[in-house]
RNA sequence: GGCGGCAUAGCCAAGUGGCCAAGGCAGCGGUCUGCAAAACCGUUAUUCACCGGUUCGAAUCCGGUUGCCGCCUCCA
């Protein structure tokens, strides 16, 4: 079965062949680094994590080139509002996209280059793209593309020219020739950073960076190119027409753009005002709950963000660390029963062979468009599995522990490709209960004297007042669960519930 | 105005031509429990916005209608 993806640029679903056997380059566009990073651009990291991880998972041999901006007007903008150098502000905002994103268990790409490593390369494409004829420089310093010149341009957006003008504009002290063209190179301004040039003293335009950093690390031609939806027009619409503009080769083979996360039905963006940031989140929620809100939903489809959201994926998170603790409680790591196919009772050989069929279908889920929210549904049906032999007679025998150690196997490795089901289940519920007890201002020493007061209770048999104590937790959202090994508590109630 | 996308149960969300329409949350009945919670078993859309068409057969393809969203300006 072949790994099919969504490419932009044909609008289908086109089966995956990489350039060069058994080697994907992907280049994703990152972030710009003039503030901190919301779950808008968590989502995209996420996705694209989980693309490479499951190339990986796959056998490719993976090369992942994500950028970052730093050097632009926001950030330059920034910088003078503050009165610092603008290095100081790209530095600020990538140490905290590194430390969010680690947070959230993105792994890093391979490469992370930066605009202002790369001038020499852009001066060179510019230089390339007036000899082709498609770029001109303008008295005062700029260049530009021109846009009429490039035969193909709209190819990815799927829009013609003569659309394209009657929106284009040109702004004040623009001197381009046509409004569709594009600014390659600026001319610096009093006050602004800038590198020497042919062309005087300026900095580079937005789109050329992403033209010079992929080609330069992946090769002229390349397997992926993704970012979010908001980039296919003008930036991923420009970067063809200059990499293919100076080439006169394909650029990117398959493009690959995420959808938009939504507050209210509204796009969350920096302009808008409704983002939240991925510190504040990860503040109230774990970041695989995180990861799990994300996945949920298709890479390209909207999410709307909401706290009842968060909150379902917690629930789901919850439940499937349920099954790992319910199988680490009978099977310690490393001491699940070797005994193999052996004539296993019939019970168990059934689960055994749905819990085995997980890799397969996880697979086969992800190699429909890395459709993460139906790989997650299969998960779920290996938790009732496990749940079920839990439940069910007499659990502790070999066989039925053996399955067990198998479910569990089969949980991590299709959970690892998510960055999911990373932890020891104590472990998470630990935090879960720390973090959830933190929003509520419960005191845990207090939470574990009551239900320590509540088992001497118990043990007399004064229900009335285990009863009390435990009605008394409940009423602050603390939910007691006894069992064989003693009680567990959790937080379950909304905060406001 | 131009281009594109989406509309599946109370909510979230898979499914894109043919076995009973995944999964999560919520609800209901039962088992378990001192009583609960959790878990398990059973149950909850004869139906996929609406109208027409193609087909032996459509949530899935085609046309139209309505509603929502995105891009066309910086934006993951």
């Amino acid at each position: 079965m072949a790994l099919r993806l969504y490419n932009t640029l044909t609008r289908r679903k086109e089966d995956f062949v990489p350039i060069k056997d058994g080697e994907v380059g992907i280049y994703a566009c990152g972030v710009t680094v003039y503030d901190t990073c919301h779950i808008g651009h968590a989502r995209s990291a996420i996705n694209f994590d989980v693309i490479t991880r499951y190339l990986r998972y796959r056998g490719y041999r993976v090369n992942y080139v994500k950028n970052f901006t730093d050097v632009d007007d926001k950030i330059i903008a920034r910088a003078n509002r503050e009165g610092v150098e603008f290095r100081k502000i790209s530095e600020r905002y990538i140490a905290e996209h590194d430390r969010d994103m680690g947070q959230l268990g993105v792994e890093p790409p391979d490469v992370t280059p930066r605009a202002t490593e790369h001038i020499p390369g852009m001066i060179g494409l510019i230089d390339r793209l007036i000899g082709n004829g498609l770029a001109y420089a303008v008295p005062g310093g700029d260049v530009y593309f021109s846009v009429k010149n490039f035969r193909g341009y709209g190819k990815l957006s799927g829009r013609n020219l003569d659309e394209m003008m009657s929106g284009a504009r040109i702004a004040p002290g623009e001197k381009k020739k046509d409004p569709l063209d594009f600014a390659l190179w600026k001319a610096s301004k009093e006050g602004e950073p800038w590198w020497d040039s042919p062309w005087g003293k300026g900095r580079p335009g937005w789109h050329i960076e992403c033209s010079v950093m992929s080609t330069h690390f992946l090769g002229e031609t390349f397997d992926i190119h993704g970012g979010g939806e908001d980039l296919i027009f003008p930036h991923h619409e420009n970067e063809i027409a200059q990499s293919e503009g100076a080439s006169g080769k394909p650029f990117a083979k398959y493009w690959l753009h995420n959808g938009f996360i939504k507050v209210n039905h509204e796009k969350m963006s920096k302009s808008l005002g409704n983002f939240i940031t991925i510190r504040d989140i990860l503040k109230i929620h774990h970041p695989e709950v995180v990861r799990f809100f994300v996945l949920q939903g298709h890479y390209r489809s909207p999410l709307d963000f909401s706290e009842e959201a968060l909150n379902e994926a917690r629930f789901a998170m919850n439940r499937l660390y349920e099954a790992l603790k319910k199988i680490r409680d009978l099977v310690p790591a490393g001491t699940a029963p070797a005994v193999g196919e052996a004539p296993l009772p019939e019970k168990e050989r059934e689960l055994l062979a749905r819990v085995r069929d997980l890799p397969e279908r996880f697979r086969e889920a992800m190699d429909d468009d890395f459709n993460t929210a139906r790989a997650l549904g299969y998960l779920f049906e290996v938790v009732r599995q496990v749940n079920a032999l839990v439940t069910g007679g007499p659990e502790a025998s070999p066989p039925a522990l053996f399955v067990l150690g198998e479910a569990e196997r089969v949980l991590r490795e299709t959970g690892g490709v998510l960055g999911i089901l990373t932890e020891d289940p104590n472990v998470y519920f630990e935090k879960d209960r720390i973090r959830e007890a933190q929003k509520r201002g419960l005191q845990i020493d207090e939470i574990e004297a009551l239900i320590g007061e509540r088992l001497r209770a118990r043990k007399e048999k004064d229900w009335k007042r285990a009863d009390e104590i435990r009605d008394g937790l409940a009423a602050k959202g603390v939910v007691l669960k006894d069992s064989r090994t003693g009680t567990v508590w959790t937080v379950e109630k909304p905060v406001q519930g």
